[in-house]
DNA sequence: ACACAAGTAGACAGATCGGTATACATCCAC
DNA sequence: GTGGATGTATACCGATCTGTCTACTTGTGT
């Protein structure tokens, strides 16, 4: 195990435990201590790597952000473009809440809406690193809105938005595995809306 | 001053000074003391009218619970009943994401989605909380689609629950003051679709 | 060969956590 | 008028928090 790789696997170790278990507990829930402990990591390394627990939040909501929009991409391309390619992200969501796709397991909601219930301010830092994430998303579908219907894509990915949070809510605070399908039903008659 | 009101007087203010911190800050961000120190209670008396933490979470679980339904209740019953009580969910909840309506202020998105995020586990007590006001308030919705559609009531509230849980998200996680007008002209679409 | 970057274990600091204990004041009901 | 419920202030407990420190090991590049 060469110097180099080894300073990678340690530093992404340590996000990819924070996030597991912020993702799971919450973020002020869990300590340093934990977060090391179960790295298995020595604490003197996590400080090593990042200034404080803030720096070390920081990098985990980049780093889900990448994983989840690289999840979603993915899941979108396999689909036709345009419609197909819009519902197809329904059928990801109800992967992901029924815990049907490893690539994103285990789900507890969408961890960039937990980060905002704990860092509510608008201003705060990683509530803004959250809406950096949701305006990426949202770029994703209004690229494949375009297609649909591309006068008025702007209002058809805002409104697709709106599905997608809801479902995500749904599925997380009342445990619905049907969550997904019913947003479907929603989008696939807002498609039919939109066609041009 | 008499006891008995003195009493009641004490357990609400914990239970109110408790509300507003766990909502503007996360409840595990809040701690024991501020909350004895902002409410100018002595930890004793805290410790008189809960067991503990926990309980007094669960406390300002039920409090929320009880003043959110009772406004959203009022501010539906002074439409028009039917199309108009539904459309004017959407309305009031303009009202709140802006800061309109005194009753409810400030917003700071959904405490019981905000408290899901902090107990992710659906089994965990408060989380169940989260979902028994959520059921209340779709039942609230309920009552009033059963007046536009009565045979497909169950899936015109669950429908509207999406877009009221997506329009909550997007203003408090993006900021969006627009929110729930996007989500209000998403629901008289969903309306006319139901319309008997 | 040696300097340096990255790692280890673990003690420690100072603050804060939830919760308990002590000692005393007030006020109402019986 | 006394007992019990409710309140005050404050000290204290053990645990845990974030973050620093010492002392040592290991592997790489020059």
């Amino acid at each position: 195990m060469s110097q180099a790789s080894n300073r990678l696997e340690k530093r992404d170790q340590l996000i990819s435990t924070a996030f597991s278990l912020f993702y799971r507990y919450g973020i002020h829930a869990v300590g340093i201590n934990q977060v090391i402990d179960v790295a298995g990591v020595a604490k003197r390394t996590l400080y090593h790597h990042f200034d404080s627990k803030e720096a070390l939040i920081a990098a985990t909501l980049v780093y889900r952000d990448q994983q989840f929009r690289t999840w979603l991409e993915a899941r979108i391309e396999q689909a036709p473009p345009g419609e197909g390619a819009l519902l197809a992200v329904f059928d990801a969501l109800d992967d992901w809440f029924n815990e049907r796709d490893e690539a994103i397991m285990p789900f507890h909601g969408c961890f960039f809406i937990n980060t905002c219930a704990e860092y509510t301010d608008p201003q705060n830092v990683h509530h803004q690193q959250c809406q950096t994430h949701k305006r990426l998303v949202r770029e994703m579908l209004f690229r494949h809105a375009y297609q649909v219907n591309a006068e008025r894509a702007d209002e058809l990915s805002q409104e697709l938005v709106f599905l997608k949070e809801g479902a995500i809510v749904q599925a997380h605070v009342m445990a619905d595995p049907q969550a997904a399908l019913v947003a479907k039903g929603m989008a696939k008659r807002l498609l039919q809306s939109y066609a041009t």
